[in-house]
RNA sequence: GGGUCUGUAGCUCAGUUGGUUAGAGCACCGCCUUGAUAAGGCGGGGGUCACAGGUUCGAGCCCUGUCAGACCCA
């Protein structure tokens, strides 16, 4: 060792096995294991009770059983993880039954399109090994991100327990005289055959075949040969139309409308669309002697001719009739269409749809030629059709919004199939009670919720599929359906026992026989809306799981569900237990790439953007810090570039954590505490930042605002400790003696600030809380804690207030030091002597008598205060030695002759018997 | 077209009930340190707080309007 580290060794440098590189990736997945096997969930939960603390359940939206789990998913269960974990240590029992929804399109259609013609039983044996294939897929990622829960007993829709709860909520509903079968138009897929829950349909850009359409009007009112236009964009619904509705209070123009071509034809249109109507067809009005204008109202009653079809159109007038696009006649199709089919209810038309589940035409169609067309394929043939009759007045391509299958991709249709629906109207009024009793997050949430309840149409249960619950309905012989409740709850125990795949394995005559239904009765053949299962799950989980209990504390999903998950939990609970499932519903936007677009599950321009790739490489609490620093509240920009921002962080936190282990080497709280009033000012200070920094982070978690708790001990780390009190404390925990008060009062601190930096960022970076927590010596892991309180930190006004002088001062100072090192006067901070002058009444003062703290704190070797008019400071270099061991430049080096290179308080911190030979 | 939300440094965000010169982290530039070292410290550049009005002694914050973006609905 050479003579310049010859005191090296006397010092007390930073000594701890917490390493500052996490490795991460490989230290987790230890920890994780040592964790399952002291089955840490159900001893957290059995200290909880043990203590007799109020239970707080977070009920598990189930994520659909399909796919890898992506950074939306991580996010949606790691904001339910940092508020399970926050509330078990505000003195929670919080049990988590994590669930799946396993049903559904998705998956059928996967495993319909792998393979082709499979009986129903085989394609739901698929269909259920597709699922449990991605539910053991994502729990593995779950567990990985350190996601505490019951993930050995999760809630699965496809559990034959849970199955029967969905029918017996059925059973309820048909007992409450809420389910009907109707004909009735709805969104169907012809891709996917079958008929669409409204959040099943996207909406996405379609360029449409827009035409008009001339209907000669069979009453000479305003004229023989007059004729009614309309305009569509939908030409193959013409051989349904049944009807023409106006507005009553537009204006109609009446007049000879002449073309460019010389045809001259005597029209119908509203008033301000005339003009667009004659850019778009070239026909426009002469204002000749018989031209007039009437009210809509005057045409109500009358019928038009249908353009290619032996059939009257009547004419309506219709609330929904709007003057923006068109010619304000618009085409009534009650079989197809939602506005069509009340306006055809109200005006006793039929329901006319004639086109089958593939989408193509039946005879009903009228124009032979044209059946067992498609009847997207159909548009052209039609528009010819129209051509040849003299009935079109014009034709252009027209982009707009239409609804596609979400899964098919394929447009959807409206067309008239016969479903069952649950009557919304009798439970509508009592859901928006409940919604407004409902505490929402953020609060817009209820506006959103309650909008969609007010104007939902009656919920369409019916599904044409094979993987999902069977609804429980039975056909007579003679046509009729059997809806009872009775037996679908016989049905219910049925299929309890013996799986739901009996639904389709038996046959009608041994149902029938079973049920005691009549000979030559006929199982129905459609499955339950999957939002039925869902919708159910706080029947089939929290009235079932003895630990959890009615209403919840929190549902929290993302935005969609309000139209949903949280609607249709939301009129299940109304239906069978008159209340709202839930206390509190909080919502997260959706992670989106940083321009904004919605995050496809494979990623954007190839990137990865799945859990695993970011686990796997940057480890479990990098995701969980991300998930915490994000804001949740709308939609969360994400890229790997920004996650690294965060992994920065991380390295300050973890190094911070790191250089406070290392200084309580040694320490032992029980005989070296020093009592608070006798810890030094900058002591004082910090732990009453960490009094202030514990208040505000339990009053966020309380929030659910884990971006503040982010927040709050980043800066408390990177700025409060790392650049201040650890930097300003160096000197004395390297350089003072092993018994120093002022080395041991500094231990002090860091020993709270350990201990409460540990609990406080539990929630979040499991794994390295915990980690440390074991470095500092903790026999159990740090998740069997209680946070802090912030009372029980001792706090003091002054220490603030003086610091607060003192940082005034600091950046002054710092200022001029800053200067002297450009001009090379000094190198480093402590060869500083600084002049610093003050105003009189400046909290400085106070300090003046404290010449060793002053310099403590700046840094410095020596300073000197004087009063002034404003914040000042002077910097000259010290003339005085550089101690050998402190490196501290101060005038007592030299003064002992056994160690002529040290100051005063490194010859007295030397061990005892100390000799340089 | 209707409703809701968002708009503060290059990026991600803080900014308490309106109150001095709007703050952090990252990135960038310069310097110091090598006893937190695949670390740490100091300084710097960079903001018309989307825009325009209004209330007020005083507005990033409150009010009105405009623009842009997002979401839901039609």
């Amino acid at each position: 060792m050479s003579k310049k580290n010859a005191y090296k060794d006397t010092l007390n440098l930073p000594k701890t096995d917490f390493p500052m590189r996490a490795n991460l990736v490989e230290r987790e997945p230890k920890r994780l294991a040592s964790w399952d096997e002291e089955n840490l969930y159900h001893k957290v939960q059995a200290k909880r009770k043990a203590d007799g603390c109020p239970k707080f359940v977070l009920h598990d939206g189930p994520p659909f059983a399909n796919g890898d789990v992506h950074m939306g998913t991580a996010l949606n269960k790691l904001l339910k993880d940092f508020i399970l974990k926050s509330r078990s240590m505000s003195g929670f029992e919080t049990p988590y039954i994590p669930g799946w929804d396993c049903h559904g399109l998705p998956i059928e259609f996967k495993v319909v399109k792998e393979a082709k013609g499979l009986e129903p039983a085989e394609i739901r044996r698929r269909s259920e090994a597709f699922a449990r294939e991605y539910i053991d897929i994502q729990r593995k990622s779950f567990k990985r991100l350190g996601v505490l829960g019951d993930w050995e007993n999760p809630y699965l829709t496809l559990d034959p327990k849970y199955e029967a709860d969905i029918i017996r909520v059925f059973a309820t509903f048909v007992e409450r005289g809420m389910v009907y079968q109707s004909k009735k138009p709805v969104s169907w897929s012809y891709g996917a055959q079958t008929a669409l829950a409204e959040a099943e349909v996207d909406y996405e850009d379609k360029t449409s075949p827009a035409v008009f359409v001339r209907f000669p009007l069979l009453n000479d009112t305003f004229g023989a040969d007059t004729s009614m236009v309309i305009w569509t964009t939908t030409p193959w619904t013409l051989p349904a139309n049944l009807a023409i509705a106006v507005h009553e209070r537009f204006d109609y123009v009446v007049d000879e409308f002449a073309h460019e071509d010389g045809r001259t034809l005597r029209l119908v249109i509203t008033k301000d669309l005339i003009e667009a109507f004659g850019e778009k067809t070239g026909f426009r009005p002469v204002g000749g002697p018989h031209a007039q204008t009437v009210k809509g109202q005057a045409f109500e009653g009358m019928e038009a001719q249908h353009p290619f079809l032996d059939r009257q159109s009547k004419l309506i007038t219709a609330p929904f009739v709007t003057a923006e696009t068109g010619t304000g006649a618009v085409h009534i199709a009650p079989g197809h269409g939602q506005d069509d089919y009340v306006a055809g209810l109200q005006h006793g038309l039929e329901i006319l749809s004639p086109v089958d589940d593939d989408g193509l035409y039946t005879d009903e169609v009228g124009v032979p030629e044209l059946v067992g067309t498609h009847v997207f394929k159909a548009n052209g043939r039609i528009i010819e059709i129209l051509e040849e009759k003299g009935a079109l007045l014009g034709q252009h391509p027209y982009e707009h919004k239409y609804p596609f299958c979400w899964r098919s991709k394929t447009p959807i249709i409206f067309r008239a199939v016969e479903q069952f629906f649950i009557r919304i109207d009798d439970i509508r009024n009592k859901a928006l009670e409940e919604i407004k009793k409902t505490t929402w997050l953020p609060s817009w949430g209820q506006n959103r919720i309650a909008g969609t309840v007010e104007a939902r149409p009656d919920w369409c249960i019916s599904r044409q599929r094979t993987w999902g619950v069977p609804l429980p309905v039975f056909r007579t012989p003679d046509g009729g359906w059997i809806i009872d409740a009775e037996i679908a709850r016989k049905v219910a125990e049925i299929t309890e026992t013996e799986g739901t795949n009996a639904w389709f394995e038996l046959s009608d005559a041994e149902w029938a026989k079973r049920l005691d239904l009549p000979e030559g009765t006929k199982k129905g053949r459609d499955t339950l809306d999957v939002w039925i299962d869902s919708g159910s799950s706080h029947v089939a989980v929290m009235d079932r799981h003895p630990e959890l209990h009615r209403p919840a504390d929190v549902y929290i999903e993302a935005t969609d569900q309000h139209r949903g998950w949280f609607q249709s939990s939301l009129m299940v609970s109304v239906a069978t237990h008159d209340a709202a499932p839930y206390k509190t519903v909080i919502t997260h936007g959706f992670v989106v790439d940083t321009s904004g677009k919605k995050l496809a599950k494979s990623g954007t321009g190839g990137k990865p953007m799945t859990a695993i790739h970011f686990y796997d490489k940057y480890g479990a609490d990098n995701v969980r810090l991300w998930a915490a620093s994000v804001d949740y509240n709308s939609e969360v920009p994400f890229s790997e570039e920004l996650f690294e921002q965060v992994v920065d962080a991380y390295r300050r936190i973890r190094n911070t954590l790191r250089i406070l282990l290392g200084n309580l080497h040694g320490f032992d709280p029980s005989k070296d505490t020093v009592p608070f009033e006798d810890l030094t000012l900058i002591d004082q200070w910090i732990l009453t930042r960490l009094h202030q920094v514990t208040t505000n982070c339990r009053q966020a978690f309380d929030a659910y605002e884990f971006r503040k708790v982010y927040n709050e001990l980043n800066q408390f780390c990177a700025v409060d400790l790392s650049s201040l009190y650890i930097d300003i404390t160096k000197d004395r925990l390297y350089c003072d003696g092993l018994d120093s008060t002022r080395r041991k009062a500094s231990q002090t601190a860091i020993a709270t600030i350990m201990d409460t930096l540990c609990r406080l960022l539990a929630p979040i970076i499991s794994f390295t809380a915990d980690e440390a927590w074991e470095a500092l010596g903790k026999p159990d892991s740090v998740h069997m804690e209680r946070f802090p309180e912030a009372d029980d930190i001792p706090a003091s006004d002054r220490a603030v207030s003086q610091v607060q002088g003192l940082l005034e001062a600091r950046h002054v100072i710092q200022k001029a030091i800053e200067d002297a090192r450009q001009a090379k006067t000094i190198a480093r901070n402590d060869e500083a002597v600084v002049t610093l002058t003050a105003p009189k009444d400046h909290v400085l003062h106070q300090l003046a008598d404290d010449a060793p703290a002053l310099t403590e704190f700046f840094i410095v070797s020596a300073i000197q205060l004087e009063e002034g008019e404003v914040l000042g400071a002077k910097v000259t270099a010290s003339e005085a030695e550089k101690c050998a061991r402190c490196w501290r430049y101060v005038d007592t080096v030299g003064a002992s002759s056994a160690h002529p290179e040290l100051c005063h308080r490194c010859v007295s911190a030397l061990p005892e018997g100390f000799s340089l030979s």
